[in-house]
DNA sequence: CAATAGTTTCAGAAACTTTTGAAAGTTTCG
DNA sequence: CGAAACTTTCAAAAGTTTCTGAAACTATTG
C-alpha cells in the first residue's frame, strides 16, 4: 500500500542518510499514485487519438521531481529502448516534454511541460484546428458542387441539391463556430478564459 | 463535375416523368458533394475515436432527402451487409440515426438525426463525461495514496509525495473544470449557449 | 582515434481493429 | 405453417497501429 522506494532501501537501512537521494534515483518501480496517474493519463490520451505510451511517459515525467533519462523511463514503464526513443521524439515535437541538460551527465534528461493549459492549447492548435479547417474547406467545396447541380435542368436533381445545400450549410456553420471557439481558446485562454466567455455570450443571442 | 443520378437515367431520357423520383431511388452512386461530405465526416469521426464508416453512413443519411435502407447504404458506400448492419446498430445506440417506418415497405429504413447540436451533446454526454469522471476518480485515489506517503517516516518519500500531490491536484482541478464545462454544455447548450458563457465568465475571474 | 556511452532507426512481430460474407435467426405474409 | 424477405451474428481475413530489439549512427572521452 505504501510506496516502494527501491529494492536497495529496505526499512532496516539507517534512514535519512546523505545518499537517500541517490538511492531514490535507483528506484525501479513506480509508486501506486504514479501507476494510477500514468495509467489514467495514458487512457485519456489514447482516447484523444495519441499513443497510450505518450500519456504514460508524460505522466511519469510530470510526477517526477527531477528530470528523467530515457533509460529510467524504460525501466519504470517496461518499454523497449526503441519505444521510449520514438515516443519521446513525438512528445518533444508536440512540445509537451523538454530536454533538460543535467550538469555532469552525458545522457539526455527529459522533463514534462507542467503548464497544463499551455500544453493542451498547443496540441489543440496544431491538431484540432488543422482538422476543422480541412473540414470547412471540404464543406465549401461540396456547397459549390451543389450550387452547380441546383442550376441543372433536371428538377429532381435540382430539388435534392437544394436540400443538400441547406444541410451542408448547417455543417459548415457548425464547423465555423467550432473553429471560432477554438481560436478564441487558443489565442487567449492560456492567459484568461474571459474572451471565450464573451464570445459565447454574443453567439448565444444570434444563433 | 455534375451529379451522376443513375446509370439508368441518361440525359436522353425524357425528363420530368412521373417516375423520375422512382428512378432517383435506383441511383447507385453518390454525387460529388455527397462523396466529399461523407469522406470528410468519416475522417472527423474517426479522429474523434469512432469508426470511419459510422461517419460515412451518417453523412449519407444526413444528405438524403428520404430515409434509406441498409441495402442502399451498402451500395452507396461499397460495404458488406455485415458492416452496414453492425454500423447502423452502433449509430442507433448512439442515437444519431433513427429507424423510420416507410409505408408499404417491409424492410427497415434509416434517417439521420439532423439536429447537429443535440446529436453532439448526446455523444459528449455518454462518452466524454464517462471518461472524465473516471479520470477524476483516479486522481482522487492517487491523492489519497500520496497523503499516506506524505505522512510516512522517510522524508525523501514524504517530500516527493508532497510535490506529487500538488501536481495531481492540478490535474484534478483541470479535469473538474473540464467536467463542469461539459455539464453546462450538455444540460443547456442545445437550447442556448448562454449559461456556458456565463460560467466561463465567472471562472475566468477566479482562476 | 579508438573505445565507450548514448540515441535513433527500421524491419519484422505482436496486438489490436475493422470488415467480410456465409450461416443462423427473425419477421412477415399468403 | 412454410417460404420469402430481411437482419443479425460471428469466425476468419484483412488492415492498421504500435512495439521490439538489434544494428546503425552520433557524440564524448581518455
Amino acid at each position: 500500500m505504501s510506496i516502494e522506494p527501491t529494492p536497495l532501501a529496505s526499512s532496516e537501512d539507517p534512514p535519512y542518510t546523505i545518499d537517500a537521494v541517490a538511492k531514490d534515483k535507483e528506484r525501479e518501480k513506480l509508486g501506486p499514485a504514479e501507476a494510477i496517474v500514468s495509467d489514467v493519463i495514458g487512457r485519456l490520451i489514447e482516447f484523444w487519438g495519441f499513443k497510450r505510451n505518450m500519456g504514460r511517459i508524460w505522466a511519469v515525467l510530470y510526477l517526477s521531481p527531477d528530470p528523467l533519462s530515457a533509460e529510467e523511463l524504460r525501466k519504470f514503464l517496461h518499454l523497449s529502448t526503441g519505444a521510449v526513443s520514438m515516443t519521446l521524439i513525438e512528445l518533444l515535437r508536440w512540445g509537451v516534454v523538454r530536454k533538460v541538460w543535467v550538469q555532469g551527465e552525458r545522457k539526455d534528461f527529459f522533463a514534462a511541460e507542467v503548464q497544463l493549459w499551455r500544453m493542451i492549447s498547443r496540441v489543440f492548435n496544431e491538431r484540432e484546428k488543422a482538422e476543422i479547417s480541412f473540414a470547412i474547406d471540404a464543406f465549401e467545396e461540396a456547397i459549390h458542387h451543389l450550387d452547380t447541380q441546383a442550376r441543372s435542368g433536371d428538377p429532381v436533381v435540382a430539388k435534392r441539391a437544394e436540400l443538400q445545400r441547406e444541410r451542408v450549410k448547417q455543417l459548415l456553420e457548425f464547423a465555423k463556430l467550432g473553429k471560432k471557439v477554438l481560436d478564441m481558446l487558443l489565442s487567449t485562454a492560456k492567459v484568461d478564459a474571459e474572451p471565450l466567455a464573451r464570445f459565447l455570450l454574443r453567439v448565444s443571442r444570434s444563433g
